[in-house]
RNA sequence: GGCGCGAUGGCCAAGUGGUAAGGCAAAGGUCUGCAACACCUCUAUCGCCGGUUCAAAUCCGGCUCGUGCCUCCA
């Protein structure tokens, strides 16, 4: 399998540290709201790679932290006059909701910040022992210079950093020894969280997190570590500043960053007005569509959200569990005869399109078009006197590979109400009565209420939308 | 200013040297009481200019437009 590497620039093949086994961080979000659609980029793309790994073998250990302590977590605690902690604690549970119902997961391992203070603390130790960071009236700050390797995942210089930001340093800490120095320990303010520590009260810097977070659950090396773009400076490059000048060796394999997302082409962000909940989208659409949606372009390639894209991955999600409900329908009309060889070897010629399109970066747009392929192979074989064994190939089939792009191929189970049972039984009664205006008014009601019906052979079929 | 990315049919989107996957939408047709579903048919020479090559959307150079990061935003 070939993955995009940020620091190389390249596609390079995965080799794992250790055979059969594969270690991912992915940066997980700050928890002082509800998440929003960006976030759930990566979450998906991400928990997507996992799945894929898992179905070629791989024993994944896939860790992904919430950050719970940070100044808007404690902006909006003091706001509403509560602990930090009520904040984050609050937040994390709506995250886990919204992660569940877009079939993303639970991580191997959810890791907060706040439960590993100590293990950062005695980073922070050997990095000052190290002569890698320094105290100054209470903030630790990290020696960038003395790391040589600094800027190697961004590809940036630290002489075209600092003259970028000269401005910036007129306003800045003049205690800090040189402008690139960033924060490993922060000393609390009035009214903020803090734990007690070798340098007085405070709390830890957000970069140092992941880096104890990783080598804790996952060792001082890791296979990939995951994230969107926007991080990789200077979260990233910080983290592995921190990492490798504290543990002495490298610290990730392989970088992957997904490209942003927009809303309706521009960036998204609160004061454009086009900042949405993952909350929000839910009450338009399954979760599940979103998903799709977003796995139905490269997880490198900016993604446009917009109300008619949406529209169109539904439709598209559509096509395939119809798709999905065909194939089950004859099933059970089927035959206990021998299946067509050729036949059967063409699913199998899909599922290798299908792995390799995956094995190429994870190019799940490519998945997607062979699962469309599937169904209409599905849609154009399957029908009177076919194989059991055949139609249980094709349901296996797209199962699996809808199934490692996280899409579940089963529409939810809905109980329909009496009414809407009786309202049913009517129309076929008038459909037999040939007074098909009363018929088609059943059906104009049913889709008021979001039932849509289909007369097939076999009798009224029935959707929810 | 520094470091990147992108430009493919109405829309979305794959495709890194051999004459353009897939989806959505639209149109015509088969099926159907009608509709829906499904199936069939139909829609592109790949931003512009030049170069390399027997051959380029794919490599090189230039241009235009768009866009990301440059200290806490996924």
């Amino acid at each position: 399998m070939k993955l995009y590497n940020t620091m190389t620039r390249q596609k390079e093949e995965f080799v794992p540290i250790r055979e059969g086994k594969a270690g991912i961080y992915v940066c997980g979000p700050t928890v002082y709201d509800l998440i929003h659609i960006g976030n759930a980029r990566p979450m998906i793309v991400f928990d997507t790679l996992r799945c894929y790994l898992e179905y070629r073998g791989y024993e994944v250990n896939y860790v992904s932290n919430f950050t719970d302590v940070d100044d808007k977590i404690i902006k909006r605690a003091n706001e509403e006059g509560v602990d930090a902690s009520v904040i984050s604690e609050r937040y994390i549970a709506e995250a886990r909701k919204d992660m569940h119902d877009m079939n993303v997961r639970e991580a191997t391992v959810h890791p907060k910040a706040t439960e590993e203070i100590p293990d950062m603390i005695q980073m922070v130790q050997t990095l000052i022992d190290k002569g890698y960071a320094y105290e100054v009236n209470g903030t630790v700050y990290f020696r960038t210079r003395r790391f040589q390797d600094y800027g190697k995942l961004s590809h940036k210089n630290l002489d075209d950093l600092r003259s970028g930001n000269r401005e910036l340093k007129v306003s800045g800490q003049e205690e800090k020894e040189d402008n690139l120095d960033f924060v490993l320990w922060k000393p609390k303010k009035e009214g903020e969280p803090f734990w007690e520590s070798p340098w007085g009260e405070g709390r830890p810097g957000w970069h140092l997190e992941c880096s104890c977070m990783s080598k804790k659950y996952i060792g001082d090396v890791i296979d990939i570590h995951a994230g969107g773009e926007d991080l990789i400076f200077p979260h990233h490059e910080n983290e592995i500043a921190q990492s490798e000048a504290a543990n002495g060796t490298e610290f990730a394999r392989y970088w992957m960053h997904n490209a942003f997302l927009k809303i309706d082409n521009e960036k998204m962000s609160k004061s454009l007005g086009n900042f949405f909940t993952v909350r929000e989208i839910g009450e338009k659409y399954p979760l599940q569509v979103i998903r799709f949606f977003m796995l139905s372009a490269h997880y490198r390639s900016p993604l446009n959200f917009s109300d008619d894209l949406v529209e169109a991955a539904k439709n598209g999600l559509e096509r395939i569990l119809t798709a999905v409900e065909r194939a089950e329908e004859a099933l059970k009309q089927a035959e206990d005869s021998q299946p067509d060889d050729g036949q059967i070897r063409k699913v199998d010629e899909l599922v290798e399109k299908y792995e390799a399109a995956m094995d190429d970066d994870l190019n799940t747009a490519d998945a997607i078009a062979v699962i469309f392929e599937l169904v209409r192979l599905s849609n154009t074989t399957i029908g009177e006197h076919v194989s059991k064994s055949y139609c249980e190939k094709i349901l296996d089939t797209l199962e699996l590979l809808c199934g490692i792009l996280g899409i579940e191929t089963h529409r939810e189970e809905a109980l329909l109400d009496e009414e809407i049972e009786r309202l049913i039984e009517e129309r076929q009664q008038a459909r037999k009565d040939k007074d098909f205006a009363r018929a088609d008014a059943i059906r104009n009601e049913l889709q008021d209420k979001g039932i849509v019906l289909e007369d097939t052979r076999e009798g009224v079929k029935w959707k929810k939308i």
